[in-house]
DNA sequence: TATAATAATAGTAATTATTACTATTATCGG
DNA sequence: CCGATAATAGTAATAATTACTATTATTATA
């Protein structure tokens, strides 16, 4: 594997983030700074450093995929009406998948689950 | 609204497969009895159906859609290995929802979840 | 340092599941 | 039985992502 500026330059775009890119708005960012870099190659470069397991691949149902430098185990909320992405950060272990593995046999390897709902500052703007 | 035999059929052999189908199995199936169904047809009246709460979606993150007869609540399997989708019943009720839900503040809407894992069958195979 | 092998890129085309569109057909209350 | 309109078949469009290919950049080594 040979170095490159356009996968060093995505990876700190990613770790420089906080709010969960897309692979648009991390094309985007890159442009600035490398104006005719290539949207597959943004691509490329992204699930290239999710296999290397620097960065986290958020798998959004029904849109597009979101990334994340914090690589640690942790879940997300999609907000359904402001569309952001939000960390899960469960203090103690999750107990679900040991449950379901016991009880079903099967081995679960996701460990990363996206759940759907209203987060807390849609929730105030509601009343 | 008004009946459709197109819609009942669509019903029918949703209820009556074990094997939670996509839209293009239930398409195949209903071309069988009904030789020029249209796919979007297919399409259309699975979403209604969900819709209406006859059937559920079970929303398969980089695949098709499957589609499911039983509308109580239960969670999903999915093998990496086989490409089958299982349920994934829980005696307990799910703790992990009010645990999220009472540490950040968001309402959690989903309660449908799909893991992706290697099922029973699929192990045995490995060894 | 020059060079050869090849990894990576830019730009474009293809893919895949699903939805939108539209003219025609089927349903059903009065 | 008939008119209003819901539903359909068939086709076109969409959207996110991946595949393809000629060109460019990197790097090991002579």
């Amino acid at each position: 594997m040979k170095n490159s500026n356009q996968r060093n330059l995505i990876l700190d775009i990613v770790n420089n983030s906080h709010n969960h890119p897309t692979a648009d708005i991390v094309y985007a960012i890159a442009k600035d700074s490398m104006p005719n870099i290539s949207l597959g190659t943004v691509y490329r470069n992204l699930n290239l450093l999710v296999e290397l397991g620097q960065i986290k691949k958020i798998a959004i149902y029904n849109g597009q995929d979101r990334f994340d430098k914090t690589i640690t185990h942790h879940h997300h909320l999609v907000c359904i009406k402001c569309g952001r992405t939000f960390d899960i950060l469960l203090e103690d272990k999750d107990e679900l998948c040991n449950v379901i593995e016991k009880s079903t046999g099967h081995t679960i390897i996701t460990n990363d689950l996206v759940f759907k709902g209203i987060c807390k500052d849609c929730k105030k703007e509601e009343r």
